[in-house]
RNA sequence: GGUCCCAUCGUCUAGAGGCCUAGGACACCGGUCUCUCAAGCCGGAAACACGGGUUCGAAUCCCGUUGGGACCGCCA
C-alpha cells in the first residue's frame, strides 16, 4: 500500500514550487491506489500562522487535490517527538548542548570568513557535567563512515559522515525541529514515499540516521527538481506571482495549473495536454527529469487559453461572475451570460481578461474610442444606420441568423461589402474597432440595447450632419 | 569556501548507442481564413556547453573542464 504526504510549513501561501509538489504526491498516490496525507508542519511558532495554513488548504482544494487524511498538525504531537528524543537521549544517542544560538551564529560567521565549514565542531558532545542550564538537543551522527542514499530519481548518491553535522532535534524551547518531526512522523504515519523538493536531498542522510537510530523501515526517497525564476535561481516572490492563489484570482483555471505544474519535470512522449484521470493513469517517478525547470508564464497562459476554449459555456459563465463582480456589474442571474461567454472564450486568456472584454455588454452607456468614432461614425453612415435600425427593429427573434439576414438584405440593397456595415455598427455596439463576430456580439447583447446603442449613434450622427 | 545535484532550441521537453538531416509544445516571424480581433490551419527561424576517451558507430556510456543550482540554522 502507497502512502504519500505533503507537508508544508504554514508560514505563508501555497506557492507554485509547493503546488506541484504536492501534484506529484497526490498523482503518484492516486496512480498506486495509495492515501495521500497532509501533514503542517508548525513547529516553527514564530513564523506560523493559521491564516497560512487556510490559505494552503484553500489552494489545495481549488486544484482538486484532496487528501486521505489529515491534516496532521505537528504542534499537536509535541509528546511524540519528545519522547523519541528521550529514547535517543537514554541511549546516549543524543546531548546536551550548552552553546547558545548567538555563541553559534558568531563562529559559524567566523568560520565562513576563514573559509572553514561552517558546521558545529561537536564541542558538547562528550561533556560530561549536566547543569541546570539552557539547552538544546543534539543527535551524534556517525564520526566515520557514509550514509547511501537511494533516490528514485537522482539514483545512489553517497554521504560522508564527516560532512554531516551533530543537528539539533529539541530546541532550548522545546519544541522539536523539522529533521526530527519529518522523521518521527513519516515513519509513524508509514508513508512509503517521500516525495519532495531536491533542496531536500542534503537533509536526507541526516534523516536516515535517525529512522535508523530509531529502528524504523526507510521510506523510499525521490527528489524533484527545483522550479527557478527565469534568472535561474530558485523561485520565489521578487519573480512576481509565485501563489497558487495569486493566479486564481487573476482568473486561470485549475485544470490548466495542474496541466502546467504536471510538465514542469514530468513528461509523456510528446504529449502536452492532460485531463487529471490521464495522468492519474500515466503519471510515474520514471518519467520525472533530474534537471531543474524555469517557470514559464507564458506557457500556462496558453494552457489557460486552451482549457478556457474547451469549458462549457453555462460553467464559464459561472466562474467569471465574481470577476464581473469586481468590476461593478451585477451579472449572477443574467440570462445572457452563457451567450456573452460564447463569443469570448476564444479570445480571453484569463477569465479576468475575459471579464474586461466583456464590458460594453454590461456598460449602461458605452464610451467610444475617439480614434474608432472619427473613422467609422461619420455622416455618410447615416442611411446605414436607418436601414439597420429599421430592419433589426422588425426582427421577431433576435438571433445571430436573423441578424445576418438583416445585414445581407441592406448590403445588397446598397451594393455594401459586409465590412462597410460592420466597422460601424461595431464602433456604434461596443465603442471600440476589436470585438467578437458582429453578428453574435449582438445576439448576446440582446435586441434592447442593440436598438438603443444603433440609435444613440444615429443621432450623433444627425447632429454632425446639421 | 565545503558537500551534493544538474547540463538538448529563449523556455518546457522527446530521446534508454545505430530509427537523429535531433522530434513536439510555448513564445517569435511569415502565410491562409476573414466583418475587426482572436482562434484554427500551413510554413519558418531556433539546441545536443566544451575537451578527452569507450565503440564499427555516441545527444545517448566513462572521465575531466566549464557553467548553473541547492544545501551547509535552536527555518522547513
Amino acid at each position: 500500500m502507497v502512502r504519500t504526504r505533503f507537508a508544508p510549513s504554514p508560514t505563508g501561501y501555497l506557492h507554485i514550487g509547493g503546488a506541484r509538489t504536492a501534484l506529484f504526491n497526490w498523482l503518484f498516490a492516486r496512480h498506486h491506489r495509495g492515501s495521500f496525507i497532509l501533514r503542517i508542519e508548525d513547529t516553527d511558532v514564530e513564523r506560523s500562522t493559521e491564516e497560512a495554513t487556510q490559505a494552503i488548504l484553500d489552494a489545495m482544494e481549488w486544484l482538486g487535490l484532496k487528501w486521505d487524511e489529515g491534516p496532521y498538525f505537528q504542534s499537536k504531537r509535541l509528546h511524540l517527538y519528545r519522547e523519541h528524543v528521550e529514547r535517543l537521549l537514554e541511549r546516549g544517542l543524543a546531548y546536551r548542548c550548552y552553546c547558545t544560538p548567538e555563541e553559534l551564529e558568531e563562529r559559524r560567521k567566523r568560520a565562513l570568513e576563514e573559509g572553514r565549514p561552517p558546521r558545529y565542531d561537536g564541542r558538547c558532545r562528550d561533556r560530561k557535567d549536566r547543569p541546570d542550564l539552557p539547552h538544546a538537543i543534539r543527535f551524534k551522527v556517525p564520526r566515520n563512515g557514509a550514509t547511501i542514499v537511494r533516490d528514485l530519481i537522482k539514483g545512489t548518491v553517497s554521504f560522508d559522515h564527516s560532512e554531516i553535522e551533530d543537528l539539533v532535534i529539541l530546541r532550548s524551547d522545546g519544541m522539536p525541529t523539522y529533521n526530527l518531526c519529518v522523521v518521527v512522523d513519516d515513519a509513524l504515519m508509514g508513508i512509503t514515499h517521500v516525495i519532495r523538493g531536491d533542496d531536500h536531498l542534503n537533509n536526507t542522510p541526516k534523516q536516515i540516521l535517525l529512522y535508523e537510530a530509531f529502528g524504523y523501515k526507510v521510506p523510499e526517497f525521490a527528489h524533484v527538481p527545483m522550479i527557478l525564476g527565469p534568472d535561474r535561481t530558485r523561485l520565489s516572490k521578487r519573480h512576481g506571482a509565485t501563489s497558487v492563489t495569486a493566479y486564481r484570482e487573476m482568473g486561470y483555471l485549475p485544470e490548466a495549473m495542474v496541466n502546467y505544474l504536471v510538465r514542469l519535470g514530468w513528461s509523456y512522449g510528446d504529449q502536452e495536454i492532460f485531463s487529471v484521470e490521464e495522468l492519474i493513469e500515466k503519471f510515474s517517478l520514471e518519467n520525472v527529469g533530474r534537471s531543474s525547470a524555469v517557470f514559464n508564464p507564458e506557457k500556462l497562459l496558453w494552457l489557460n487559453a486552451h482549457y478556457i476554449k474547451e469549458k462549457d459555456d453555462r460553467e464559464l459563465a459561472e466562474l467569471l461572475v465574481p470577476f464581473l463582480e469586481k468590476r461593478g456589474y451585477r451579472a449572477r442571474g443574467d440570462e445572457r451570460l452563457p451567450k456573452i461567454v460564447k463569443t469570448l472564450k476564444e479570445r480571453a486568456k484569463t477569465l479576468e481578461e475575459m471579464a474586461e472584454m466583456a464590458d460594453f455588454y454590461f456598460a449602461e452607456e458605452i464610451e467610444y474610442d475617439e480614434e474608432a468614432r472619427k473613422r467609422f461614425l461619420t455622416p455618410e453612415r447615416l442611411e446605414i444606420f436607418d436601414a439597420l435600425i429599421e430592419g433589426l427593429s422588425g426582427l421577431e427573434e433576435f438571433t445571430e441568423k436573423g441578424i445576418e439576414g438583416v445585414f445581407r438584405r441592406i448590403m445588397e440593397e446598397k451594393g455594401l461589402k459586409l465590412g462597410k456595415l460592420a466597422q460601424p455598427v461595431r464602433v456604434a455596439v461596443t465603442g471600440r474597432t476589436v470585438s467578437p463576430g458582429i453578428f453574435e456580439t449582438l445576439e448576446a447583447l440582446g435586441k434592447e440595447r442593440t436598438i438603443k446603442r444603433l440609435k444613440k449613434a444615429r443621432d450623433l450622427l444627425k447632429e454632425a450632419t446639421l
